[in-house]
DNA sequence: TTGAAACCTTGACAAATGTCAAGGTTTTTT
DNA sequence: AAAAAACCTTGACATTTGTCAAGGTTTCAA
């Protein structure tokens, strides 16, 4: 399982041999099934975790007792909650597991030992910080300008593979609706 | 001018004198006028931007020419369009002054030289673009599970001294509702 | 200083969305 | 294989929000 996040790393930055041994050195693999929680409201999240296989959500539940779903998580991407991870705070999220799914994981200690001793590690993870912070702005764009079906077909046309992988009703609560809402939505949108 | 960033930059690193002086020596002072802008779509962004005084908008408009404003700049905050600057793509955004403004500038080159020189300066950017991801996520949480009474409440619990600084107008657009409702929105929580 | 522009609110009505309930299908679990 | 749970859709109705229009106030610029 390892692989995959070393072809991963390869795509990210020129990294030799003895580097990628250290990494390997300090990695663990957890395995989890369908629903089963990799993090949970009020624990402090101290990892980080790469999906190598399987797919996952990171969401909270308001005080109505509803869940709203802040992203899917699948192949090469990461996992976490960098607030609780930055802060040392508990976290208000959950993340579990929407398929049975594979992590490469590192404790933090090791992991940011790891970007002190390797500076092409530490590197990506401050492009991956940057990237995400640009990709949070385009869902906020998203969020305060655009209808509920621009918002739905903005999903589709950037996660093709996520439609048929994950139930609407998550879609729903990822972009922010009701699954009545989208469901209506859909069928207006097959007429035209 | 160059004091307030100096200021600034004291509360996030512990940066020697000698430091200091070598990013004072590469900075310059821009001033903005009322209305003015500092970035048009279009423009690629190729600077760093300190806000040492006034206040900034950053905005998009949409289609059909509506303006949605995903940030205001006030003193101590950074200005400019991180997507532009770091892929040197065309900007989407304009950003201009909303009051007189006074600017502590780099360009890229020479902050980026800086940053490869000293290290603290490189870790506080980097801290920075981190918080400001954790704030986006802040934003969409909001934006994806609030009714628009607690999206406004939030926005003035969180920048009081913005109401009352930018038109209501334009708190509207920050949170994604038109200033009709937000009129209306405000008119029935007096009530209560 | 005076006219113009920007700003905020309100009303009336239309459109979009939420809520509650029900039913049928598919998937999962026992 | 049967029972249970999850999933998706639809209807009816209430609520929220958008749109268009108007009017009064404040702020800005010539």
């Amino acid at each position: 399982m390892f692989e995959v996040f070393q072809q991963y790393l390869q795509t990210k930055g020129a990294f030799t041999v003895q580097e990628l041994d250290m990494i390997r050195e300090q990695h663990f693999i957890k395995k989890l099934r369908r629903r089963q929680y990799l993090l949970q409201e009020g624990d402090v999240w101290k990892h980080y975790a790469f999906v190598s296989k399987g797919c996952l959500r990171i969401y909270y539940v308001d005080e109505k007792g509803v869940e709203h779903i802040m992203k899917f998580l699948t192949e090469n991407w990461w996992a976490g909650d960098r607030e609780s991870l930055l802060n040392s705070t508990p976290s208000e999220y959950y993340i579990d597991a929407l398929e049975d799914a594979m992590l490469v994981m590192f404790t933090k200690e090791n992991f940011e030992r790891l970007c002190r001793e390797i500076p092409t590690l530490n590197n990506m993870v401050n492009m991956l910080v940057h990237r995400s912070y640009v990709a949070a702005n385009h869902r906020i764009h998203a969020a305060i300008s655009f209808t509920t079906e621009e918002k739905y077909q903005h999903f589709i046309e950037k996660y093709p593979d996520l439609l048929g992988r994950v139930p609407l009703h998550m879609i729903a609560s990822y972009i922010g609706v009701t699954p009545e809402t989208l469901s209506r939505v859909r069928a207006a949108s097959v007429k035209k």
